[in-house]
DNA sequence: TTGTACGCGTTATCAC
DNA sequence: GTGATAACGCGTACAA
């Protein structure tokens, strides 16, 4: 039915060898004997067989990307990403999804995916993930976004640095009550996570004001989460007057949750976000922008690099901020 | 290095057919040797090697998810419902993004998959998409999401019933200039465009509404294009009271576009979306809810059945809409 | 119920 | 530059 290796041989008078080289654009083969190979070989719509290729050649001809979501907005956009760089690669792309590592319907991708890739790509989990944690004894090539680990290549943003530029633009702007809206409470096994509290401790203490645990609510990266940790802000005795928000989605849950306690954004409450939304800049968000597409892109790249050559070192990669001011983030007024 | 199937024969005292059969779970094997064969497996951490596997059986293990985008919204969300039915069978997912079959970056999936994959599942895309054609040569099942083809499964919405119930809500609510924000001009490489067109003009001619191109404009399935095309839509000379967005994100651009005209929603003109976006239930827009995740699983699924069992005919399932009915849409008032 | 032996379609290592 | 040919690791008739 399909055809063989063997029919092109057979059909362009070589041997199977050489269809082989011919066909790979390996060195030692005549251009013409290449070229009538590759008319052959198009003629007879001839494609060799994965499988075969694979188990002759030891290389799986995949990568697989972990990620814990598929969904949301943050991890679509890295996949994107990485499939742009992918595509145009030799290599399948194998989507893993395993789900929030702290919750209960986590499951571990290891086992499924022994002896089927030549590489990984891992989004956001930690590395001590159970199951995650496994891969790197495989040892095959590993790119880790969103995190790090000794000896393994990784890419993404500076968390502190960006939270740092959210919660300084509120202390510019004279406020002196900033509150948090962040994921979940501590310990997060996001490293993004905890690197944003950090940036905002970090900036707080250095304005010289106070780090209250009463500032500070849990939104779990949701619209609607947000939308409670604002109107949980606001019902504390003495209510911040700007909000940074650890996520675009929580701060738009924040937004809403201003309007209708009567509260305008920006003017009587400021609000940043952190992500670069669509959403944002229809809703007037200041907000920390971060080339998310990029992130999956370059991961990708330094996977594939590290495939070509396996002995380069690993990689570091760290990806530009930018901070976009918009309508929601205004100077300081005292309520009346 | 890496165990084979012949050590873990010898490991148990028996042939490698035995291996093959007890741990693929054959019948005609003695369940003491099953799981004598089981523990050596498990204790010698052997993984068959998917190439040899393949290989030797004809199958790919593997289906391919062919779909225009990774990022936007709604192909995020139908991915992710695939991905979890096929989390838990034994074939890998092949992810393959082709963009906008009329935007000039397409490039047809189907080469790179040739011989590599057990089925296609392909989102949105039309049957005659270059490269999507080609797929129905291979003689492997095929389910189609949004769309159909004669002999094929499919799975989705009714979408012209579905804009039907957007159209009439705002009939009834007595509006009488309905305007329109769709995808791009017609003829729509989507059928689902296409079908939401169809039950707006129906509606319209039942309710004897006149269908006015006037009325009509395009937003490209953005906010900001649904902002556009809303603004566009009030400078006409006799702008709608009313507006069906064919989605969610369309329909936020016009509500944006409205007030930042010093409209209000609802109470000067009324929007409706389509789609069920956790933003819309956030901005208080009224909208026609589909089951994305579920169109998914149920097409993942409905690909696992054919796979089990090949001689079954093609099957179509249609998953039910909901009308979530909010305070964007309120009845007709003439503006002073 | 179990074992033997061949075939799956390439790649890679040699010789030439 | 090219051709034989031995792996690669497993599935599966067929025989026992």
């Amino acid at each position: 039915m399909a055809m063989t290796i063997r029919d092109i041989a057979r059909e362009a008078g070589v041997s199977t060898a050489t269809v082989s080289r011919a066909l790979r654009g390996l060195p030692n083969v005549d251009p013409v004997t290449r070229e009538r190979v590759r008319q052959v070989a198009e003629r007879l719509d001839y494609v060799v067989s994965p499988a075969a290729s694979r188990l002759a050649s030891g290389r799986a001809g995949s990568i697989a990307v972990i990620t814990p979501y598929i969904a949301r907005w943050y991890f679509a956009r890295v996949l994107s990403g990485i499939e742009s760089v992918l595509q145009a690669s030799d290599l399948d792309l194998l989507l893993s999804s395993v789900g929030d590592p702290s919750e209960s319907n986590h499951l571990p991708p290891h086992r499924k995916l022994r002896r089927r890739v030549d590489g990984f790509l891992v989004i956001s989990l930690p590395t001590d993930t159970p199951g995650v944690g496994e891969i790197f004894d495989l040892d095959l090539p590993v790119v880790l976004i969103d995190t790090d680990r000794p000896g393994c290549s990784s890419v993404g943003i500076d968390d502190v640095a960006g939270s740092r530029m959210a919660v300084q633009h509120l202390v510019n702007l004279g406020h002196e009550r900033i509150g948090l809206i962040s994921g979940r409470a501590l310990p997060s096994p996001f490293r993004p996570e905890e690197n944003r509290i950090v940036g905002y401790h970090e900036t707080l203490a250095e304005a010289g004001l106070a780090i209250e645990p009463d500032l500070e609510a849990c939104g779990h990266f949701t619209i609607e989460g947000g939308e409670r940790a604002m109107t949980s802000l606001l019902a504390r005795p003495r209510p911040p007057t700007a909000v940074f928000a650890m996520s675009d989605e929580m701060a738009l849950g924040a937004l809403r949750s201003l309007r209708s306690h009567g509260l305008e954004p920006g003017r009587d409450v400021s609000v940043v976000g952190f992500d670069g939304h669509e959403m944002a800049e229809h809703l007037d968000l200041t907000t920390v922008v971060q080339p998310v597409e990029q992130i999956g892109a370059r991961a990708a790249r330094a996977l594939l690099d590290r495939l070509d050559s396996p002995t380069e070192g690993p990689v570091h990669v760290e990806l530009p901020l930018e901070m976009v001011v918009r309508g929601s983030t205004a100077p300081r007024r005292d309520r009346s």
